[in-house]
DNA sequence: TATATTTAAGATAAAATTGTCTTAAAACTT
DNA sequence: AAGTTTTAAGACAATTTTATCTTAAATATA
């Protein structure tokens, strides 16, 4: 798996909450049920989001979580930043340490036109983008396909 | 990091090893040594490798591993799949069982692309190319540096 | 103010990955 | 044939990741 289960975890969450109204709060209970993901866990991982400020959260009745600013202005890079690190899309693949800063591995030449190019993707693309796109196409989120949208 | 421990350790060494000849077999001893990697736990790697055929072993004094066939014609792509599997090069990126075959997910179109050129530079690209790459400029295959070809 | 709801934070547990150690089996050397 | 070297295999341990559970803090509502 290229990402993290929390990272991925977070990426479904953030796609869904671009999906809906940005008025109001979510409640992560809610949310966890509606993804299927265990709600204890869920919650740590939003609660880095929420650290990251990608997120604002709510404490109490009618509390929750809701996207810090329109799903339009979070890129899917930014959320695997802040979850899984910015690895990806920096790192060495044959894990040797300061990729590309003195001598480089061979693997190098190979790997950077790939890494740039999940960088590009992954920068470029917004929440709004994928929510956008699977609300439209009525695509799945949730292994088990029984998500609904809006 | 994009790719296990075990894998990363994995092609470093059948990188070195596609750098020397496939006379005779080099001991894993020495090999870990080396590339200055656990002898045990690289023994463990080397063995899915055998169990793949990506490598031949032989016990005994003498004994050791060597490439099954020559470094031009074992892909990196093999040797990833390997030790991780296929996974990187034919799962979804969020998770969801069966990429594709039924609704896909909404990242699908964006990320299917950059897949495709992850699986292409890793089909296309041989042990040989990048011990050749690493022996001409000197390059590294361990943190420290201190690794030195042929 | 008291109570219920909900996130925050951290302790604990389970599972997967990483790493080590021991014993067995095979092959060479003497 | 006996002893040495080396991989094979599997038990064991440490670490990291994943998941659960408990308590505290904040907020809304009655
Ligand atoms: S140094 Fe290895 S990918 Fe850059
Ligand atoms: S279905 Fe998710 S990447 Fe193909």
């Amino acid at each position: 798996m290229i990402f993290s289960k929390s990272c991925v975890y977070g990426l479904r969450a953030m796609i869904y909450l671009a999906s809906i109204s940005r008025e109001g709060y979510v409640s992560i209970k809610g949310l966890s049920e509606k993804l299927d993901i265990s709600f204890h866990f869920l919650t740590k991982i939003l609660q880095e989001l929420t650290a990251d400020d990608l997120l604002e959260s709510m404490k109490g009745p009618k509390g929750g979580v809701r996207l810090s600013k329109s799903g339009g202005e979070i890129t899917l890079k930014e959320v695997v930043k802040a979850i899984d690190g910015p690895g990806i899309f920096t790192e060495c693949v044959l894990g040797l340490p300061g990729c590309g800063s003195e001598k480089p591995c061979p693997m190098h030449d190979m790997w950077e036109g790939t890494r740039d190019k999940i960088n590009d993707v992954f920068t470029t693309t917004s929440l709004q983008d994928m929510s956008k796109e699977g609300k439209a196409k009525d695509l799945r989120i949730t292994p088990d396909g029984q998500f609904i949208w809006g």
